[in-house]
DNA sequence: TATTTATGATACAAGTATGTCTCACATATG
DNA sequence: CATATGTGAGACATACTTGTATCATAAATA
C-alpha cells in the first residue's frame, strides 16, 4: 500500500491487509513505527538476495552486474522510500545497515575501477546514484509494461557500462 | 517549499513566500490550483530555456547534449513534479505541453539514431527515462555538493552516451 | 484628503488522520 | 468445559488541513 501511495493513511494500510485499525496498531504501535520496520524488512530482503553475489566471489564488474540483475525486482520495494526515507533515516539501526550496504557497493566499484572495466575518473558516488537512478526508471518502464525484468537489467547494464552510443 | 517537501501544506507556503495563508488562497483558490500553476510555470519555463536549441537548428546528439546542459539548472523545479504530478495531469493544458516536450524530446532522439549517434536497437522510450533519471541523479549529486551544475551536465551526457567503461 | 485596494490576523466549519480505549466475539489452549 | 489470547468494530480525544469569511489596517490611487 505505501509502495503505491506513500501518503496512504493506517486506515487505507489495514483495508488492504485485510484486518482491523486496531489490529494494525497492536504490531506497530505508530505509523513511524511501521515504515521503519518495513525499511527494515527491505533492507534485509537486500541482504538476503545479495548475498549469493558475495559468496560466489564475484568482484568488479562481474558482481555489479549480479547485483543489478538481482536487485530489480526489489526496485518496487526500494522505491517506496524515496519519499519515505526522512521517517527511517532516524533509526540508528536503520542508517548503519543502509550505509554498510552502500560501502559494500563502492567497494564493487573501486574493484571495477581497479580491473579497468570503469573509468578511474568517475566519481564512485556518481556511479553509484547513476545505477540507483536508472534500477528505478527500468523498473519503471517494466512496470508501464515496455521491458521485462530481465530486458531491464540488461539495458542498465549496457547503459551503465556502455551507455546508449552505437556498440563499437 | 513544495519542491522541498511536496506534503507541505499551505501554512507551511504561506510563511515560506512571508505572507498571510489568507493572502496565499486570494492568489489560489486551491491547493490543487497552486499545484496546477506551478506545474505550468515549470513547463514554461522549460519552453523558455529549450526555445534555444530549436533556434540553434541543432539536431541528434549535439542538441540532446544542448538539452541536458539547459535542463540541469531547471532540475529542481522539475522534480517535485514527481510526487505532484497526479494533481497536475488531469489538467489538460499541462497535458498538453507536457506530451508535445515529451514528443520533441523523443524527436530528438530518433534523429540521434538517424546519425547514428545512438544505437537504433535501443528503445526511444529507455532513452528519454534513462536521461531523465540521469538528470535527477545528477542533481542530487549537485545539491549535496559533490558536483558542480556544469560538472552534472557533463557526467550525464557521458554517462548516457558512453556510459562509465574506460575511455576508448 | 478621501477612497479604493490589498493584506495580515483570526475565527470558523468540515473533513481527516493519529493514537488510545473499550467491548463483544471467535479461537486456541489448559 | 473453562480460560486466555487475539481480533474487529467502533467510540473518542486531539490535532492538523482545507477553504471561507470577517475585520482592522497599511498603502496606493483619485
Amino acid at each position: 500500500m505505501l509502495a503505491r501511495n506513500p501518503a496512504a493513511s493506517m486506515t487505507d494500510v489495514a483495508n488492504l491487509a485485510g484486518v482491523g485499525r486496531a489490529t494494525l496498531y497492536r504490531h506497530f504501535p505508530s505509523r513511524t513505527a511501521l515504515v521503519r520496520e518495513l525499511a527494515r524488512e527491505c533492507l534485509r530482503r537486500t541482504d538476503a538476495d545479495l548475498a549469493p553475489v558475495a559468496d560466489a566471489g564475484l568482484r568488479g564488474r562481474r558482481a555489479l552486474e549480479a547485483v543489478i540483475q538481482l536487485i530489480m525486482p526489489l526496485a518496487r520495494q526500494f522505491h517506496f522510500l524515496l519519499s519515505l526515507w526522512s521517517y527511517a533515516e532516524d533509526d540508528e539501526d536503520i542508517r548503519a545497515i543502509y550505509d554498510r550496504q552502500l560501502t559494500q557497493l563502492v567497494t564493487l566499484v573501486e574493484e571495477a575501477k581497479a580491473e579497468g572495466s570503469i573509468d578511474a575518473a568517475v566519481p564512485a558516488a556518481w556511479v553509484v546514484s547513476s545505477l540507483d537512478a536508472q534500477v528505478a526508471a527500468a523498473w519503471w518502464m517494466v512496470g508501464n509494461g515496455l521491458f521485462t525484468d530481465s530486458e531491464a537489467a540488461e539495458a542498465v547494464i549496457r547503459s551503465l557500462f556502455d551507455g546508449i552510443g552505437p556498440r563499437a
